[in-house]
RNA sequence: UUUGUGUUUUUAUUGU
């Protein structure tokens, strides 16, 4: 059994169902018997191919042919079910493990917090968190590191970074992500202060020193606060610690010094990557023609996006929302609609944020009914609108003198439940 | 022979 075992797995890994179905066939065939391992094998083969449905059966089967599944096969199907958002086929089978008197591990239960964390169910992920500690399982730096980012996940960083601190407490050491994941958080929830502190513990705690993700993370921190000449400090100071700056690291400064509208700076970083053999990504393009959009320099923006296309960048969805944006904002309405067009012969799919821009352009030039046309388009391709596109369809109706229009929209909405933010 | 944590970092739209 133990080398058609490893068939079925390698078959299974490399996606070939159809012949890992033949080889269980032969295996069959000439008399050997599945045992608890070998179904184990094929619920994971189908697991990892996605095939839910498939993986349930052989579970299924597992059971019908008189075997009790073991800990570990219990532990592959709630991993798989957890993995295809089915929280209900999770509890199920873990109420069977249960009763049937297996004892839950520290596998199934990473296994459990981390898909109830995924699903926005962070509560739930302590709890089994608990649990666990109460079947005096000690958690590993994977149980751990589930629960840390179910609560990130959640945007409760301040929850994350007690368990983050229980964690090491307890001697388990996080691994580099784990601390760029706190820093990250920090950040986002504009706590830069004790993200500071933290990336500047880092070595003295760990014996992993800060990484280019580390750095990348913190400078994009002090950017986004605003804090220019620290973000660039650290440049300076990653560099002097033989960490290479990547796109991503061009990408981030580029954009702080962007949106402090320092447009000669983002063009000079912008040189000095290609001076440095740093190649530019998609969305370093995408920030080159946001900038020259919001210069106003729609032609230089638009030949941008033409060079970029021969040199083998596909445009995206963010690409052409900057620039039609900036053609609006420098009143050329033709051209925006034109590349709208351009966009949709090309294949790029419209999304919310692309509709909005399009909205807010021709409410400012006071045309509502195309607004509402754009609305219904949007609405008609399954899109959402969402709290921008009801404030800018607010603002121009007000703008154009239809206040009484706004107001009913604003009550329709409410009543909805939908806003007003 | 079979099981567990990895969007860890960057870009667009409204309200002036």
């Amino acid at each position: 059994w133990s080398s058609y075992n490893l068939m079925i797995k390698m078959l299974g890994q490399a996606q070939h169902l159809g012949e890992m179905e033949q080889v269980l066939h032969e295996a069959q065939r000439k008399g050997f018997n599945m045992d608890v391992v070998g179904f184990t094998v094929l619920i994971q083969s189908y697991g990892r191919a996605k095939k839910t449905e498939a993986a349930v059966g052989a579970f299924k089967r597992l059971k019908d042919s008189g075997f009790e599944p073991d800990l570990v096969a219990y532990n592959c199907v709630i991993s798989i079910l957890g993995r295809a958002g089915d929280h209900e086929g999770v509890r199920k089978i873990y109420n069977e493990m249960l009763r049937d008197g297996k004892e839950p591990d520290v596998y199934t239960y990473s296994s459990l917090i981390s898909n109830f964390g995924k699903s926005g169910k962070v509560d739930e992920a302590r709890n089994f968190f608990e649990e666990m500690i109460h079947r005096d399982i000690t958690p590993t730096v994977v149980a751990y590191s589930a629960l840390i980012h179910a609560f990130l996940y959640a945007s409760r960083v301040d929850d994350a970074f007690e368990i983050f601190q229980d964690m090491k407490g307890k001697g388990v050491e996080p691994e580099a992500w784990v601390y760029n994941s706190i820093v990250n958080g920090l950040c986002k929830a504009g706590q830069l202060d004790k993200a500071y502190e933290l990336f500047e513990k880092m070595k003295e705690e760990n014996r992993i020193p800060p990484d280019l993700v580390t750095f990348n993370t913190i400078i994009d921190g002090l950017g986004k606060a605003g804090q220019l000449n620290k973000a660039k400090q650290l440049f300076t100071r990653m560099k002097g610690q033989a960490l290479v700056p990547d796109s991503i690291t061009y990408n981030i400064l580029m954009d702080a010094y962007r949106r402090a509208g320092e447009e000669d700076e983002v063009h000079r970083l912008f040189q000095e990557m290609s001076s440095k053999a740093v190649t530019p990504d998609l969305v370093t393009c995408n920030i080159m023609i946001d900038t020259l959009g919001k210069a106003g320099r729609t032609q230089e923006a638009c030949s941008f996006l033409d060079k970029m296309t021969n040199q083998g960048f596909s445009p995206d969805v963010f690409s052409v929302t900057s620039l039609i944006d900036g053609f609006f904002k420098a009143g050329e309405v033709d051209e925006a609609c034109w590349l709208f067009e351009r966009m949709r012969r090309k294949g790029v799919e419209p999304n919310v944020t692309l509709y909005n821009a399009l909205i807010a352009g021709l409410a400012k030039r006071g045309q509502m009914q195309q607004c509402f046309m754009l609305v219904q388009e949007m609405e008609d391709k399954g899109w959402v609108a969402d709290m921008v596109t009801l404030n800018t369809i607010l603002d121009g109706l007000c703008k154009t003198g239809q206040v009484r229009e706004a107001v009913r929209l604003f009550n329709e909405m409410k009543r909805k439940g939908q806003g007003p933010d």
